[in-house]
DNA sequence: GTCTATACAGTGATAGAC
DNA sequence: GTCTATCACTGTATAGAC
């Protein structure tokens, strides 16, 4: 339970970037909060970039996890129907989205997207491009099992994962002001509820 | 065609804070761009975060003009289809979209989100949510015509809009990278072919 | 409206004692 | 691994001459 220096620098680093940006906080600020000495932190961490690095990266890894790989999903997709599929999906995201260190991410992602080209790739590559990439394949299988309409799988995964984007841009600036987020997530189920409805075969 | 001093803070500030965010740069780098002194900025602004505040603002009434008058909209609509009018609002945000700076003030909002509550009150409500009630009274106005299908304008309004703000995240990323964004703005069309294909009444 | 001069707190980072 | 001490530099901002 007892957290590392290094624990401590990057936890405390997490929150204060993410509420502030990397720019806005400094070396004393980081070590004043912990309790140690700016000259401690450098045992740790090269220097203040190095941290934010070790922050992006970490969440990188993290954010992989997040779904199931593609060699089990033949078998997740035989035993269950295209809306339980896609409402497992919806759940696992909300609980991301619920998660604070998840916020945190986010956050330092959006506010270094244009000072720190990782954070760019994360959001690009990782946020956009693995998801949709996901979808696709879902939905090409899903046609090709005749359980949903045919349309385009690549337009089918935009459809269905670009409004969540939003959504979650929406809600976590709602989320850092403590106002109610009831609306945005009501917009959610709205939009899944009618996403189903488009490529529900007749 | 001679900018005043003031002009060139201005526009100095406004190309620096988008690419590097407002805390990294500093007063004496945005006088240094233009051949002043730092001393001489403070005849035009008071502090450095007037001058953040005054983009912003900027901004704000900016971006107000580019939605037709909600008065005017029975008559645009009793001339045009619903296709065109979707199409022209489309042109009328790609042209916006290529804007450069357009694209300045779109990275200081999601730059400065999270320090600026200025700036989040400009996502939310001037982004979000003008744009937003404005689709809806169209779409409702155009279901009362029986010129679309019957489905919740509200829904509609975040079906059509909410994947064109994601795309606008994704294309300003690449056009800071400089990277082609064919993809996206084809992506963009083809949301908005499929979307026409939904409302359409058969 | 721009300049020089100045104030002075804060910045990231290092050397070396313990 | 943490500390003290120190570094050179950069930060915003003001006073007052021209």
């Amino acid at each position: 339970m007892k957290k590392s220096t290094k624990e401590k620098i990057f936890d405390t680093a997490l929150d204060l970037f993410s509420q502030k940006g990397y720019s806005a906080v400094s070396i004393r600020e980081i070590t004043r909060t912990i309790g140690i000495k700016e000259s401690s932190l450098y045992n740790h961490y090269k220097n203040k970039e190095q941290i934010l690095e070790s922050i992006l990266i970490h969440f990188r890894n993290d954010f992989s996890k997040t779904l199931p790989p593609i060699e089990t999903l033949d078998q997740i997709l035989a035993n269950t129907t295209a809306e339980t599929f896609l409402k497992a999906g919806h759940r696992n995201f909300k609980e991301y989205m619920e998660n604070e260190n998840g916020q945190k991410m986010w956050r330092i992602l959006q506010v270094e997207q244009f000072r720190e080209p990782l954070a760019r790739e994360i959001i690009l590559r990782d946020f956009f491009g693995t998801v949709i990439d996901f979808l696709e394949i879902v939905f090409t299988k899903l046609i090709k099992m005749n359980r949903i309409r045919s349309i385009s799988p690549k337009l089918l995964a935009i459809e269905y994962q670009y409004p969540v984007f939003s959504m979650l841009t929406e809600y976590n600036i709602l989320k850092f002001d403590g106002k109610d987020t009831a609306e945005v997530e009501q917009r959610l189920d709205q939009h899944i509820e009618f996403f189903l409805e488009i490529i529900k075969i007749n």
